[in-house]
DNA sequence: CACCGGGTGCTTTTT
DNA sequence: GCACCCGGTG
C-alpha cells in the first residue's frame, strides 16, 4: 500500500484496476444516473455534488459492459475536461475509454466538416478563424464598403462582430441585435447588415470559417443530408452532454439532430452556473430539456461534497435571491470549517499585499500553491497582484484574459503555417507580407492576391515585379522560404523551423521587448513536435489553445513539480476546486459590471458568476474589495462592496478590515 | 502614394 | 497594454 500514499488525486485513482463496486463509490441518485442505460436523462447537479463523478462512473459502466467505446459521444466545454473525464475513466476501467468520442462542440464539429462539407460546396480544407482574424476580415470590408470614414460615429470591428455572432446565437435578427446590445447604432443597422452580407460571401470565397460556421454549417449538413443525420445518429448511440447550462439554441439544434434516431441523451449541468449568456448561450435549454425531450428521467444531485458547511450556508446565500431555478439546496458531508470572510482593503495594493501574505503563511502551514486560487471578474484584474507575486517569486500560472495564439508573435507564425494549408487564406497571406520591411497594407492585400494564384516557384519574377526599391530583398527571402517549404517530404517539426529561422530576425527588429517573445516561440516549438500534420495543428491551435500563460518569473518552476499558484477569470475557474479561493475586486461597478447594472437578465448572471467563483472553495473563502477606486471607463468614484455580498450577515460572512502593521 | 512612428483613448467574460 | 488616428517622410 506505501507507495500509494503518494497518489494524489480523487478516490477513484486509487482504486487502481479492481472491480468498480457501484453501490458503495456512489450515493443514492448517483447510482441511478449511472445505472441508467436508455432514453433521455437530465441530471441538475449541483456545484460539487459529483457530477463529474457520476459521468466518469457511467463511461466506466457503459464500456464495463461491452459497449464499443466510439460510439459513446461526450460533449464538454473545454477539451481539458473531456481528457481529464476519460483519463479518470481509463483509471477505473482500462484505456479503451480513451476511444470515447468526443471534445467541444466545436471540435466535434469541426471534424464532422472535415469530412462533409463538401456535400454543401465547400472545400474540406477551410481555415479557421479566430476571433481577431474575424475582426481584421470585417475592417477589410468596411474599408471596401467605405464605411470608416463617415463623419457620424461607426461602430468599430469588434462590436460589429460581436452584433454579428449574437444574432447568430441567438437565432435573432441583425436589428434585434444591435436593439438589445448597442441600440445607440440603431441608425446603422442597414449599413451593418449589407456588411454582414459581404462578410459571409468574402468567407466562402476564401474557405474561411468562423467560430459560428462550424456550429452553422454542420447543422445545416444534418438538416439537409438525411444520409450523414442518419449515419452519424446511429454511430453515436449514447450521446453526454456536460455543462448544458451554457450550450446556446444552436448546440441545443445539433444534440437534437445526432439523437434523432434513438433520444438517447444525457444532459448534466446546473442552472445556478449559467454564465455564458454573452455568447448565446440559454439556461432555457435545461429547463426546457424534458420538453425537447419527452419521457426524460430527471435526477437532481445535492449532497455537496467538495465544501465545508459554512462555505455553503454563504454560496446558499448567494444564490437565494436568484428569481428563477430548478429548486435545490446544498448540504454538506463535510465538516463545519472556517467562516468565509469579507475584506475591506484601502486600495488595490492594499489588496495585493493581503492576498500574497494570506498565500505565504497558507503555504507556510503546508498548503501546496497549486490548491491556492485567486479568482476575478476580468484579465486585467490581476496586474497589479502579478507584480506582487514576482516580487516575491511566486510563481504561478493565468487562466483567461490575453491568450498564448492571441499574441502578434504567435499569429505571425500561424500565419505561414495556413497559408500552406489553404492558399486562399488572404488574411494570413497579407499578415505574411506585412512582416517585410517597407512593405504595408495597400501592397500587401496586392500581393496576395497575386501570389494566392501563383507558383512560388516559376513566377517568381512575376511576383518580385510588384517589388519596389525598399521591400524587394524582403520578399526575395520571403520566396526563397516558400519555395524551401515547398517539399513536401519534410514534417512538421522541420517547417516549422525553416519558418522559425526566417521569423527570427523579424522578430527582433519588430519589438523591443524580444526575449520574452523568444520563449513564447520555444514553447510553440515543443507545441508543434506533438502533431503529425499542419492541417490538426492549425485547426487545434483555434479551438483548443494553449490558455495557460505562465509568468516570466516561473520558466523554471516547470521543473519544480509544477507547484504553481493558480489565478484565473472566474468564466476559466469553471468546474474546478480549490483548497483556499481569494475572489479579489468584488466591487459594485466590476462585480458585477457596471455593464449588467442596467438589466435585470445581466444582473442575473453576474449573481450567478459569484456564486460559481464562491462554490470553488473547499476550506477556505477570501473575498476582498478595495475602496476609492476610480474608474476609467465610466469616470465615476466606486466606492461600493459588491450588492451580492451587503446584506449578508456576519455570521455566514466575517467582515474584516485592513490595518497597517508594517 | 504608401509607410512609419508617435500620441491618444479605451479595456467583459470564451469557443 | 493594445488598437486606432494623424501627420511627417521616403
Amino acid at each position: 500500500m506505501e507507495k500509494y500514499i503518494l497518489v494524489k488525486g480523487t478516490n477513484e485513482e486509487i482504486h487502481l484496476n479492481k472491480p468498480i463496486d457501484y453501490k458503495e463509490d456512489l450515493n443514492s441518485t448517483q447510482y441511478e444516473a449511472v445505472m441508467h442505460r436508455k432514453g433521455p436523462m437530465l441530471v441538475i447537479a449541483g456545484a460539487g455534488s459529483g457530477k463529474t463523478r457520476t459521468l466518469i462512473y457511467r463511461v466506466a459502466k457503459l464500456i464495463n459492459d461491452n459497449i464499443f467505446p466510439e460510439s459513446i459521444l461526450l460533449l464538454t466545454f473545454t477539451k481539458k475536461a473531456a481528457q481529464e473525464m476519460l483519463r479518470r475513466s481509463s483509471i477505473l476501467i482500462d484505456n479503451r475509454c480513451e476511444k470515447v468520442s468526443g471534445g467541444t462542440f466545436h471540435s466535434f464539429a469541426n471534424s464532422v466538416l472535415r469530412k462533409y462539407v463538401h456535400l454543401i460546396g465547400m472545400n474540406n480544407n477551410f481555415t479557421i478563424l479566430d476571433r481577431g482574424d474575424n475582426e481584421d476580415v470585417i475592417g477589410i470590408i468596411r474599408n471596401k464598403l467605405g464605411l470608416s470614414d463617415k463623419e457620424k460615429r461607426f461602430p468599430k470591428k469588434n462590436t460589429i462582430q460581436n452584433i454579428i455572432s449574437l444574432s447568430l446565437n441567438q437565432c435573432i435578427s441583425i436589428n434585434e441585435a444591435i436593439k438589445k446590445d448597442c441600440p445607440h447604432f440603431e441608425e446603422w443597422t442597414d449599413e451593418i447588415v449589407k456588411l454582414r452580407d459581404n462578410y459571409i460571401s468574402y468567407k466562402k470565397e476564401n474557405n474561411l470559417v468562423d467560430y459560428d460556421d462550424l456550429l452553422i454549417l454542420t447543422n445545416h449538413i444534418l438538416e439537409q443530408k438525411e444520409d450523414v443525420r442518419h449515419k452519424l445518429s446511429q454511430f453515436y448511440q449514447y450521446i453526454m452532454v456536460d455543462e448544458y447550462q451554457d450550450t446556446n439554441r444552436i448546440q441545443a439544434q445539433m444534440v437534437r439532430l445526432l439523437a434523432y434516431t434513438h433520444d438517447n441523451v444525457v444532459a448534466v449541468g446546473d442552472d445556478s452556473q449559467s454564465i455564458y449568456s454573452f455568447r448565446g448561450a440559454t439556461f432555457r435549454n435545461i429547463m426546457d430539456f424534458p420538453k425537447e425531450f419527452p419521457g426524460t428521467k430527471l435526477i437532481t444531485l445535492e449532497e455537496n461534497y467538495r465544501s465545508t458547511q459554512s462555505v455553503l450556508d454563504l454560496t446558499n446565500k448567494i444564490i437565494s435571491s436568484a428569481k428563477e431555478k430548478y429548486p435545490k439546496k446544498l448540504f454538506s458531508s463535510k465538516n463545519t470549517g472556517n467562516a468565509p470572510a469579507l475584506i475591506k482593503a484601502p486600495d488595490e495594493f492594499y489588496q495585493s499585499r493581503f492576498v500574497v501574505q494570506k498565500i505565504m503563511e497558507l503555504n507556510e502551514e503546508g498548503v501546496d500553491l497549486r490548491d491556492i486560487a485567486v479568482l476575478f471578474r476580468f484579465g486585467h484584474l490581476s496586474y497589479d497582484l502579478e507584480i506582487e507575486l514576482n516580487r516575491r517569486n511566486i510563481p504561478y500560472v493565468k487562466y483567461g484574459g490575453f491568450k498564448f495564439i492571441e499574441t502578434s508573435h504567435i499569429k505571425d507564425i500561424l500565419s505561414f503555417i495556413r497559408v500552406m494549408i489553404n492558399r486562399n487564406d488572404i488574411i494570413s497571406w497579407s499578415r505574411m507580407l506585412q512582416l517585410i520591411d517597407g512593405l504595408g497594407e495597400k501592397t500587401a492585400m496586392q500581393l496576395a492576391e497575386v501570389m494566392k494564384n501563383m507558383s512560388i516557384i516559376t513566377d517568381k519574377d512575376k511576383i518580385l515585379s510588384y517589388a519596389n526599391k525598399r521591400n524587394k530583398e524582403g520578399i526575395k527571402k520571403l520566396l526563397d522560404l516558400l519555395s524551401k517549404l515547398n517539399d513536401k517530404t519534410l514534417s512538421v517539426a522541420e517547417q516549422i523551423r525553416f519558418i522559425i529561422e526566417y521569423y527570427l530576425p523579424i522578430l527582433k527588429e519588430k519589438y523591443d521587448d524580444y526575449p520574452k517573445r523568444v520563449k513564447d516561440i520555444d514553447h510553440f516549438i515543443a507545441i508543434s513536435e506533438r502533431f503529425q500534420d499542419m492541417e490538426t495543428l492549425a485547426s487545434d491551435m483555434v479551438l483548443e489553445p494553449p490558455s495557460e500563460r505562465k509568468s516570466i518569473s516561473d520558466v523554471t518552476a516547470e521543473d519544480k513539480h509544477d507547484d504553481l499558484l493558480v489565478l484565473s477569470t472566474i468564466h476559466s475557474a469553471k468546474g474546478l476546486e480549490w483548497h483556499t479561493v481569494f475572489i479579489i475586486w468584488t466591487l459594485e461597478g466590476i462585480f458585477p459590471s457596471s455593464y449588467s447594472l442596467w438589466r435585470e437578465d445581466e444582473l442575473e448572471e453576474e449573481r450567478r458568476l459569484m456564486y460559481v467563483a464562491a462554490t470553488r472553495a473547499k476550506e477556505n473563502l477570501f473575498i476582498s474589495y478595495p475602496v476609492n477606486i476610480y474608474e476609467r471607463g465610466s469616470g465615476i468614484l466606486l466606492t461600493k462592496p459588491s450588492q451580492f455580498l451587503t446584506g449578508i450577515p456576519g455570521s455566514l460572512l466575517e467582515h474584516w478590515a485592513l490595518v497597517d502593521d508594517d
